[in-house]
DNA sequence: TCAAGGCGCTAATACGAATTATCACGCCGA
DNA sequence: TCGGCGTGATAATTCGTATTAGCGCCTTGA
């Protein structure tokens, strides 16, 4: 149309002007126009092949993306990763093609689209020990919402403080009185569950108590007598809804909380459950770790040397109503 | 590795095995060993520009598609959407760098990133008319997620059937006894409005009533009293909030829902609300209609002729607790 | 007088895969 | 001996863009 070579247009398209290119000014006005008439826009494919990134951040979920049934505990994450790629100007891709095996996704498979993306967001409360030392290894950019332990590497995330947080809840505990403290839940396996232990056991171990560890593969009712038995008067509990449960029981029998027994929680639900009590404990800044996650990322993308690739954030306290001084 | 050229290992990895290409069987091991060893995988960009197509669908909303304040409206239809890329193996690319002109997101600009995916899905209450007309002149695929009126030619999409559904509220609204209805809402502007208000219109001129229509830009208060003054004692609101926004104001007066006012929801809130009072009414298939929205995409990129590319899914009734037959 | 550099643009190439026309080879039959 | 044929693999081209070395002419300064 108007004469010129495909490297101009590729240029006047980009806008080019530094000292190494020059276009004459009535050339590029004719090219914009016809840019302008055609409504030309460069294919963003073969503008990627030829550039080598492509402004896509890929996110990665070992739970579905758009969780149906798990009370939306992933929905922050991706909100606050959403309002960040939005900023930058990126997309991003679901990699929601990786196909389950064993029950659960796998990022390296045959057909692996993660090259698609400049970058990777991995969600999920525990990543795959196999598939990380991989990405370590294998030195694709990525950052993992929420602590994970060296994998062959050290493994770029934005995680919560879980155990200054729970610390936090125990000496609050204690500031009220109790001595016989329980800690509910795995305690063990994910990075979430060991921090979140690991700052209860510092926390007691510090004021000389005991601690106590209760399992969650009993019922509610058998826990609860197990805890009453003990002379427990205040339990952290790792998963919201266990918190949620123990109170129902114990209200069946005939007992308040948090007169007669204190529920700390140590997190938001992740299972879907009723949240009319409001937990004494604190909260996981969700939004926030999925803001500064996609910041890492392009930290890294951009190779900027000043970005701390390992971030944890202060969870935040919750007042509540399920802490109160013990009986006795 | 294996001293063979490059164009047979795409033959390898394709699985290319038709009659018009040949590879031994033993070359054929020793190159999927290799693939095997290094994990070697095929650059989905490069692989698009040379075979123009993907495995990636395009998700594009007017508004966050992680919507943090909308009360998550659109979140299950992007679980249906995910469920069927996932049943699909494809990729959900969220156009999230669309640029934010007068206060919206834009499809088109000049770095336009649609042609990334093989189709697109758009969601949003009301889609830009120009926009649209632009996808179809420019034969993009595309479907849209709510019936869309022809924009220079017809637009795929999944939609509700508002009209039908809302001629159901009502025929169960006279069925009750009722005479003197209301409509509340634009119930024009976007189709999704506009249609409700036909299907209220054409129930009402069947029975030979007379229609009335409330603007949503007064006070719940004013619209009370206007609304008593009228003698009107069934509302349909096409806004879930504005009902429940309704029934507060009733309550303050000492007024009761459904004895002294009826009130019928035309659908699932988009703005966050209460949900204590279950309206009667219907709900909104947005699951369902994210799932098909992916199969009306992939029948269009498949070109299959019996796919049928203009659907309206039924609303599903509900029974409720806001509808009573009339005092007088 | 001549080398150096400015000028505006283009030819050529790279990016990484998919595809196709073609080739070398060995074997068989005439 | 030669042509034809089935095999198995490859060289060359394509997709649409970004990038760069250099084109031939002219000006400048030493």
């Amino acid at each position: 149309m108007t004469g010129v070579s495909q490297a101009t247009v590729s240029l006047v398209l980009n806008g080019r002007d530094d000292g190494s290119v020059r276009i004459a000014p009535e050339t590029r006005e004719r090219v914009l126009l016809a840019i302008r008439d055609t409504g030309y826009v460069a294919d963003p494919v073969a503008r990627r092949l030829a550039a080598r990134h492509n402004r896509i951040l890929g996110v990665f979920t070992y739970e579905p993306v758009f969780p149906a049934g798990t009370g939306d505990f992933y929905h922050p994450f991706l909100v606050g990763i959403e309002e960040s790629a939005e900023r930058l100007g990126c997309d991003l891709l679901l990699l929601t093609s990786a196909p389950v095996t064993d029950g659960r996704r796998r990022i390296f498979h045959d057909d692996n689209r993660l090259r698609l993306a400049d970058g990777c967001v991995l969600l999920g409360r525990s990543l795959d020990r196999d598939e990380l030392g991989r990405l370590v290894a294998e030195g694709h950019p990525f950052v993992s919402v929420g602590r994970r332990d060296d994998a062959g590497g050290p493994v770029p995330y934005v995680g919560a403080d879980y155990t200054t947080a729970t610390a936090d809840v125990v000496r609050r505990t204690l500031d009220a009185g109790h001595t016989r403290l329980a800690y509910l839940g795995q305690g063990a396996g994910p990075e979430s569950h060991a921090d979140r232990f690991a700052g209860y056991r510092t926390a007691l171990d510090a004021a000389g108590l005991p601690t106590r560890h209760e399992p969650t593969d009993r019922s509610p009712a058998d826990l609860l007598d197990a805890l009453l038995t003990a002379g427990v008067t205040a339990v952290m509990v790792e998963e919201y809804a266990d918190g949620v449960a123990l109170a129902a029981v114990a209200a069946e029998r005939g007992l308040t909380v948090p007169a007669d027994l204190s529920i700390l929680a140590l997190g938001d639900p992740t299972r879907p459950t009723t949240r009319d009590l409001e937990f004494t404990g604190f909260r996981i800044p969700r939004r926030e770790m999925g803001w500064q996650a996609v910041e890492v990322l392009t930290g890294l993308l951009a190779a900027m040397p000043g970005t701390a690739t390992q971030r944890l954030l202060p969870c935040q306290p919750v007042d509540g109503v399920t802490l109160l001084p013990p009986r006795h």
